[in-house]
DNA sequence: CTAGCGACGTA
DNA sequence: CGTACGTCGCTAGT
């Protein structure tokens, strides 16, 4: 058999590569935006791409080593013994390749007490054996041992790994003079610096060789040793035992018990989906293209890369829909519903904001609804579809306005599995259907591809969407705690119905006044800027962060501040240190230009959003975020400025529409110091609250030690940050620059904060542990958030992991408290009959437009359900405006 | 044309 | 060396 048919087996070591690649790639380059390097896995992964497109391997196995630890250590424990401490940077990414490396499908091995060496050795042997032909990969020189007719080494040069040099043995013999076999002896005889294993001192690689061609062998020179003239002859009889120690030591094992057979190792389809998600969290971009593209997994979907399910079992496939009208469509839907209580999955294709087709499944059944409007012949569908019958959906929201849009009524949404599987991950990646198909059932939903003109695959129809959500829902419901799902079922599901109606329903905002206010701030921003190059005798873009640089810190000379990747911040914050330390008048001109762009920008985003209708559609999402918040996107209504007068003037545009009376406003004050309260069960922050008097005072009276009236404007504003601080995990450094205090006072003023609240602490530090613990952090209604990376040996990863922890549970139940006000809201609301409705959702607080005569009733629901949404050791207090305007509104 | 980054608005 | 977001313009890459 040639080599050309004989499968390749292409078996690697880990650490060493990896290690390689951590000194060939500048490690700052490298890294996630939490912190996490990535240098060592990139390296190593474009290097093993690389071979597998270059190589074809038809088997793959990766092998490290356990510890630093083996049984050579054991009988020489100096082995390896000048190895310094591993670089901290390197630590935790060879877990994270390892992870890589399981998504792609390939099996690593590691075996007690022995080196991966010993590993690659015993493979390279049985693979020999079995008829492969065998290409070893390693940055350890003994490997050149394994060399032979079948066995390839490719050995990374001097200091990268994207270079691989061939070692075969024609190779081994020009570089070496030797027989691949002979080269441990010709190691033993020099001695491994590296591996802290001295040799016969004054015997270099010349000698060694010189001798092994003279006497053949170690056991040869040392049998001769008598004859060998000269100092280097007096040294080898004098240090032979290191060159025999040394023998015994470079010997790799090529007996080594193995967890795995070579066949077992051939290799496997990539997991697409698994591939995607680790390289989104290594964040990873062409790297994916270039191992989709080493796979044959490209744009035109051929076959080579076959997108075959990860367990290779026969998935399930699709029932293919039926089409049925009328009286037909009617009993099925009355056999499906009883049959099937828990519910039927339900999908409706939408097309611009309206439905297009709809599709409605069982387990082993689906339905096609060719929907059109004012068709008779859908009348039990729609009768269906109003009724309280469980329906199961995914990513609901933008069915059920299109639904909405369309005039349809609907009821009965038991289930939405995009939601249920963000409540399974919220910081999760899954965010479409496919994703979720993908993890929870392992399988592949079929998509369509638009370089076919004719599919292979029929891609998802909504009735197949709706199968798989189905099947979906039983996996999900598997995967979620009790608590999760009463989440779920209980405020998020009510929570979606909520959110449909207040993203119909927008916002009306005042065009006319956006425009001149944007028209002013144009103006304001270019008097600005020419005063300001006035000031420096040229022209800048005072947008571009990287002009300004040369502006400050070369022309105008001034102290470098704060780095960042490209160079020196020059942030508000920056800027603000420079002008107290180098007073300049360009600096608040430049200020004062970035506030008038900066209002201008958000202006100019808001008036291009208002719709035909005169209002704001903003799309509230619901899986937005880690904590249980919802997100506002196109535009962003949540961060509409509020803190500058100016910026106020925006919120003077978001009025009343016509046919109602004026906005009500209303947010809870402190809620998260109170929930804070509650979780704690601090006695003195219970009684603040308690009391009704001003958080701050109150706090600052017992942590100064005087009276609630003569707490300074300074001393609250100290407490204030402080208090804030806390559910942030701020620190004393963070405190102290922040307040512009020395760090002393700063930790003075924490010790006495704790001193006085030291339940407060207690509890922080219990969030901390417990999630550790669990490797996860709960709400008080049972939202859960993981943190695997409280355990991550990186410590930045580990401390921005415990401050989020401890910020979770927090902010997690506040949004829950929100969530449920607003939906209880919503029903008191309709119960009533009120055309007064709710607008706008911002954390913490709600936008309502109110219909004349209806203000006291609304003010009375919403107070009610505020205040009562949840049940805690101190009162949640709310806060209520009137106006035209929302900021008139504002109290 | 797109992605990453810096900057900055909100709770 | 304070949590959670979304959006913009600039820049450097494709």
């Amino acid at each position: 058999m040639s080599d050309n048919e004989k499968p390749t087996l292409l078996v690697i070591d880990g650490h060493s590569l990896a290690f390689r690649a951590f000194y060939a790639l500048p490690v700052d380059s490298f890294s996630t935006k939490d912190g996490q390097h990535t240098n060592a896995i990139h390296g190593f992964l474009a290097m093993l791409i690389n071979l597998i497109r270059d190589h074809k391997p038809t088997h793959i196995a990766v092998a490290f080593d356990i510890s630093r630890f083996s049984f050579r250590t054991r009988e020489y424990p100096e082995y390896k013994g000048t190895r310094g401490e591993t670089p901290p940077e390197f630590i935790g990414q060879v877990p994270l390749l390892q992870d890589a490396l399981a998504a792609m499908n390939i099996t690593t091995i590691s075996i007690e007490d022995y080196e991966a060496d010993d590993i690659l050795a015993t493979l390279s042997v049985q693979g020999r054996e079995q008829g492969y032909r065998v290409l070893v990969v390693s940055g350890d020189r003994d490997t050149i041992q394994l060399v032979n007719d079948d066995v390839t080494l490719l050995y990374p040069s001097r200091m990268g790994v994207s270079d691989l040099t061939m070692y075969d043995a024609a190779k081994v013999m020009e570089r070496y003079g030797i027989q691949p076999h002979q080269y441990p002896e010709v190691a033993a005889l020099v001695g491994e610096t590296s591996d802290n294993l001295p040799g016969v001192p004054k015997v270099g690689e010349k000698t060694a060789v010189k001798w092994l061609n003279l006497y053949g062998s170690l056991d040869g020179i040392l049998e001769n040793a008598d004859k060998i003239t000269g100092k280097v002859g007096e040294s080898l009889r004098e240090h032979k035992e290191n060159a025999i120690r040394n023998r015994k030591l470079n010997h790799l094992l090529t007996d080594v018990e193995l967890p795995v057979t070579i066949a077992s190792l051939e290799k496997k389809p990539i997991d697409e989906q698994a591939v995607r998600e680790i390289f989104a969290r290594l964040e990873f971009r062409t790297m994916l293209d270039r191992l989709f593209k080493a796979e044959g997994i490209g744009e035109n979907g051929d076959g080579s890369g076959a997108t075959t399910t990860a367990t290779g079992a026969a998935a399930e496939t699709a029932p293919t829909p039926q089409n049925l009208l009328d009286e037909e469509l009617g009993a099925w839907l009355t056999r499906a519903v009883a049959a099937h209580p828990d519910g039927l999955g339900f999908t409706v294709d939408v097309l611009d904001g309206k439905p297009a087709g709809m599709g409605i499944s069982t387990p082993t059944e689906s339905v096609s609804v060719a929907w059109q409007p004012g068709r008779a012949d859908y009348a039990p569908f729609e009768e269906w579809l109003a009724s309280p019958a469980a329906k199961l959906m995914t990513d609901a929201k933008r069915q059920l306005k299109a639904l909405k849009n369309a005039g349809l009524p609907f009821a009965g949404i038991a289930y939405d599995t995009h939601i249920a599987g963000w409540l399974l991950r919220p910081s999760g990646q899954e965010k479409t259907l496919s994703d979720l198909v993908s993890r929870y059932l392992g399988e592949t939903l079929p998509v369509s591809d638009p370089n076919q003109l004719v599919p292979v695959n029929e891609p998802a129809s909504a009735p197949v969407e709706a199968w798989y959500t189905v099947r979906l829902v039983d996996a999900l419901n598997d995967a979620l705690d009790p608590g999760s799902l009463h989440v779920l079922t209980s405020i998020e599901i009510p929570t979606l119905l909520t959110l449909v109606d207040i993203e119909l329903r927008g916002v009306t905002v005042n065009h006319a006044q956006l425009t001149e206010l944007s028209a002013e701030l144009a103006a304001k921003a270019a008097d600005l800027a020419s005063r300001a190059y006035a000031i420096i005798g040229h022209e800048v873009n005072l947008g571009s962060p990287k002009q300004l640089q040369e502006v400050l810190f070369n022309e105008l000379d001034m102290p470098k501040t704060r780095a960042n990747k490209t160079g020196y911040s020059t942030d508000a914050g920056a800027l603000a240190d420079l002008q107290a330390s180098n007073p300049h008048p360009f600096l608040g001109l430049l200020l004062e230009h970035r506030d008038a762009t900066k209002l201008r920008q958000i202006v100019e985003t808001v008036d291009k959003s208002i719709a035909s209708d005169g209002r704001v559609h903003t799309s509230y999402v619901q899986t937005g975020t880690t904590t249980g918040r919802i997100s506002s996107t196109d535009p962003n209504l949540q961060n509409i400025p509020v803190r500058t007068e100016e910026g106020r003037r925006i919120r003077e545009s978001f009025e009343a529409g016509a046919g109602y009376e004026t906005l009500l406003t209303a947010d809870y004050s402190q809620i998260e110091m109170r929930i804070m309260a509650h979780l704690s069960g601090d006695e003195g922050l219970i009684e603040a609250f308690r009391s009704g008097e001003d958080l701050h005072r109150f706090v600052g009276a017992r942590i100064f030690g005087v009276a609630p009236a003569d707490v300074t404007n300074e001393m609250r504003t100290k407490v204030k940050a402080m208090s804030y601080g806390l559910a942030y995990g701020l620190s004393a450094f963070g405190l102290s620059k922040q307040l512009r205090i020395d760090s002393s006072e700063a930790k003075k003023l924490m010790t006495d904060y704790f001193a006085r609240f030291g339940a407060v602490r207690d509890y922080l530090r219990n969030v901390v542990e417990q999630a550790v613990d669990d490797g996860y952090t709960t709400t008080i209604f049972g939202r859960r958030r993981p943190f695997p990376d409280l355990k991550s040996p990186n410590r930045v990863l580990r401390d921005n992991a415990q401050r989020a922890a401890l910020n979770a549970p927090i902010q997690g139940s506040a949004a829950d408290i929100m969530k449920i006000a607003m939906v209880n809201i919503e029903a008191d609301v309709a119960s009533r009959k009120l055309g007064s409705r709710m607008l706008m959702q911002v954390h913490d607080e709600l936008i309502f437009e109110v219909v004349p005569g209806e203000w006291d009733a609304l003010e009375a629901i919403v107070r009610n359900r505020m205040a009562n949404a949840a049940e805690l050791a101190v009162p949640l207090d709310v806060q209520v405006g009137r106006g035209h305007n929302w900021d008139a509104a504002a109290h």
